[in-house]
DNA sequence: GTTAGCACTCGACGTTTTCGACTGCTAATT
DNA sequence: AATTAGCAGTCGAAAACGTCGAGTGCTAAC
């Protein structure tokens, strides 16, 4: 016979599972009859009566069952919840995923598109970070009279590209020594390393080509910068809304909050993983007022050499199924760096 | 004194604007104060009953004012809207993007989220398409044992990039040299001409690199192919809920179909200019079931040199002020076009 | 620590009523 | 023929009202 605080959490339990899949507060008679706690319902109400005192569950009105609070989902995740494993069918998706790998882009996209599905729930993505890149490859390419491009390879496959306007007219071997010079003097720098050797670089070429060369070698400090900056891929917008006219009203911020990409951004940065590989943050913890009806499920996926690895997760209302999307998450988050490390 | 019919179509007018600007059914007493039709409530009412029988008002029941049908917001935009001018603040965040047009994408990104701002709305923007480029560059880098990056580089400034396996080992050196091959026999080619020559660059490189010549030039064909499907950047979905509840519920399917590009697409595919250089398609007109509530007000810019050249546009309530929008895309068509032609 | 019993609360829901915004029609007017 | 005033009639929105029942907390007994 389990003691009393143990039951206590089955109740616990009980409530937020219920209130998960039925959308509405559940109360003690409920409780007793769909999960089979060999106790009558005014058992139940007393142990209510506590969950409550406790911060864990609430009451909406008087002659209301009771929900979780968000102290009551924190429980719940950290100590009850049971990692649903995934199905035959959710794996095999994103086997598929693998030969998707041709372009870097490409499968970010499909990935957080495929965690939407698998959790019907918004899934974002960051972009790995540039930190832990290398410097691969660097060119110039002739575009215009004045106008040239500035392409820069990363060791993870990243490309970025900037669009430069010429101080004078350059030929388009010109131009091509100096990417050469680039990328030898570059070459393996880490993409973190700031500043770059300017002098070094304009001195390296002669004199009728420096004015060009300092140009150039500005956009690459300006690419090298504002990959620091990341940026967020995101997906099942659709399934905020489509969650039932559950969050009502308040979609419209949330969405708002998504599309601000900095709120996420903070948010993901300050989230630690726990032992599990899992970091969740459930309502008010997102300390952002428009989420306070939603929760984050992330993880770190590493980006191929390891490095402080970028994110990934969804953002769901509060009442979601945290079992699923954990697994969900931590699956993806696995698979995904499998993937990069391969490449 | 205004004949019958001009007044009628003053009517329609009046009651678009008021509708669009308060949301309510707007009946004939409304009607004569706010705007100075100088005749009574009566004769409106003729004039509405006469405007209800072609199809162009109605009346949600029967004790309520009337509001526009999608014919009748047809009419107005066809014949009686007012092109607003932009305000200076709106020139001047538009003159600020010429500044962004670092990066390519950068610079699209940019664009929808200006045009989103500027309308209150989703925005939308088509990808350029690749037809008209030419090909500038091609170059090849090795990243890991047998992982190779073909980046491909347009005249447009779009850089492509595809990840492949080789079939064997290579040297950092062959690759470049298959990438100088590469570059020598297709540079100038415009992107849409396929198939490439793969006799003729497979027996341009010495036996050895042959086989790794033909995986790149696949992947060249690949990257040509897969750039004819167009993509869509989107911006403001937020604006849709925020509109002020007004799509109600439909809001979800709205947003499915719009993270569905596909209907999208061919949708911005199938819309015509008209002289004024715009194309507009209003609630069923979209032949969409879910974006019966909505309209789509689209322009082309043209993508540097010329050809057929992409769409953007925005996507809202039917009950839109489609003066401010229509001339906020225009403009935004236009601005874009000479920014991109000019670099 | 459990349980049955019970009085009590209070929101959800269906009904009824009131209120007023509109309309359409008719008949008079220009 | 077009316009207008006047008026009866319709019908939804909002308020007021009552009923019902789920759910609670408490007490007293086990």
């Amino acid at each position: 016979m389990p003691d009393t605080n143990t039951r206590r959490l089955q109740v616990l339990r009980a409530i937020v599972e219920d209130y998960v899949h039925t959308r509405e507060p559940v109360g003690s008679k409920a409780l007793v009859e769909r999960h089979n706690l060999e106790v009558s319902p005014a058992t139940i109400r007393n142990d209510m009566a506590q969950l409550e005192e406790d911060g864990l569950i609430a009451a909406p009105h008087t002659s209301a069952g009771r929900i979780p609070t968000d102290l009551g989902y924190r429980l719940f995740v950290d100590r009850i919840s049971e990692v649903r494993p995934l199905t035959r069918a959710e794996r095999r998706a994103m086997e598929i995923l693998a030969e998707t790998s041709d372009d870097h882009e490409a499968m970010l996209e499909q990935t957080v598109r495929l965690l939407a599905m698998l959790t019907n729930q918004v899934a974002v993505i960051q972009h790995p970070q540039h930190s832990s890149a290398k410097i691969r490859h660097i060119d110039v390419v002739l575009l215009g009279a004045q106008k040239a491009l500035v392409i820069l390879i990363l060791s993870t496959g990243k490309v970025e590209q900037r669009m430069v306007t010429l101080a004078e007219p350059a030929a388009e071997e010109d131009l091509h020594r100096i990417g050469q010079k680039l990328s030898e003097q570059l070459h393996n720098r880490s993409a973190s390393a700031l500043p770059i050797p300017m002098d070094t670089l304009i001195s390296s070429v002669e004199p009728a080509l420096r004015a060009t060369m300092a140009v150039v070698a500005n956009a690459v400090t300006s690419i090298l910068e504002s990959g620091r900056v990341d940026r967020i891929i995101m997906a099942g917008t659709a399934n905020l809304a489509r969650s039932g006219g559950d969050l009502g009203p308040a979609i419209g911020p949330i969405l708002e909050a998504l599309e601000e990409q900095v709120v996420l951004l903070r948010l993901l940065h300050e989230m630690q993983q726990d032992q599990r590989g899992l970091s969740v943050r459930i309502g008010q913890e997102t300390s952002h007022e428009s989420l306070q009806e939603t929760a984050v499920v992330a993880a770190e996926y590493a980006s191929g050499e390891s490095g402080r690895g970028a994110k990934l997760g969804v953002v769901g209302p509060t009442r979601m199924d945290y079992g699923a999307t954990m697994s969900a998450v931590r699956a993806m988050a696995r698979y995904l760096s499998r993937i990069l490390s391969e490449g």
